[in-house]
DNA sequence: CTTACGGCCTGTACGC
DNA sequence: TGCGTACAGGCCGTAA
């Protein structure tokens, strides 16, 4: 999917055609996604403002005037493409799930070939508690997401720290991609137990996790075959892949003279450098 | 409580 | 050309 450098791309990238803008039309084009779309989803947003878009670790959340807000997951290859006021949307794909158009005039459609996307409804009040966002762990950017927390929920965890990585409720909004390239960044083996890196590997993790998602961001979200940006502009952040997706390459950024291995770990490929990640 | 695994769904790439 | 297999950015329910 979309990691949370993605979905924050997204958002930003639809913000100036949905913050202050009616949903004049709401088009629900199937009954569900990975999840069955919520009784009264169409009247519920149908016509109503949407005042602010925001994210919480990978979900997309519509926050709307009348306080609903509605929240979106992009699954593995869920995208959300604009068709800007005055310019023709055509007819809808095989895979365009929803669309939406504002007063303006512009076409907001969610696409989802693979359909473990999701759409559904909560309300500001109820929001927190909402099973989907409930147990997520804290913001990788924020101030929540410190050395000692991240050293403290390590410690005593038996499970790969790859795999800790993907667990949203240690942290959340990493994803397979991200995960490899924060632990090449820190020097740290993806094999290594979560529990031998509480402490000082730690230190070095928590701050790579910020950078490679702050790198992605700034540089407009990385760009899989599954991905497009909100405006439909690409971003580029894949060429600043170290090691995702790049088994057999020599490693990129040391003297280590090793090279860039895939193996599986909890069903997932993991991409690292065998030398340079200890 | 934690951890591991299968399943969801479609498309594409690759080997034979 | 066709067919089978592996794999793809995520997550959830279940079982141990």
């Amino acid at each position: 999917m979309p990691e949370l450098p993605e979905v924050e791309t997204v958002r930003r990238g639809l913000i100036p055609y949905l913050e202050g803008h009616t949903l004049v039309r709401v088009d629900r084009r199937r009954k569900d996604l990975r999840i069955p779309f919520p009784r009264g989803f169409v009247k519920r947003l149908a016509g109503g403002r949407v005042l602010r878009l925001s994210r919480r670790a990978k979900y997309l959340l519509f926050h709307m005037a009348d306080e609903t807000v509605l929240i979106i997951h992009l699954g593995m290859s869920g995208r959300m493409t604009v068709t800007p006021p005055g310019q023709d949307a055509g007819k809808p794909g095989k895979h365009d799930h929803v669309i939406f158009e504002t007063d303006a005039g512009a076409v907001i459609t969610f696409n989802d070939v693979r359909r473990f996307g999701l759409m559904t409804l909560t309300d500001e009040v109820g929001l927190d508690d909402h099973k989907l966002i409930r147990d997520l762990g804290p913001e990788p950017l924020g101030n929540e997401f410190s050395d000692a927390y991240f050293s403290d929920i390590l410690r005593g965890r038996k499970t790969p720290i790859k795999a800790a990585l993907l667990d949203q409720k240690i942290v959340a909004g990493i994803g397979n991609i991200y995960a490899c390239e924060a632990l090449y960044r820190a020097g740290i083996s993806p094999r290594r137990l979560a529990d031998s890196v509480a402490g000082v590997r730690a230190t070095r993790l928590a701050p790579a996790v910020r950078d490679v998602l702050n790198d992605a961001i700034a540089a407009g979200g990385s760009t899989l075959k599954d991905y497009v940006q909100a405006d439909g502009e690409l971003g580029y952040f894949q060429h600043s892949f170290a090691v995702y997706g790049r088994e057999g390459e020599p490693c990129p950024d040391c003297d280590c003279d090793g090279s860039v291995e895939r193996i599986v770990q909890s069903g997932r490929s993991t991409f690292f450098c065998a030398k340079r990640q200890i």
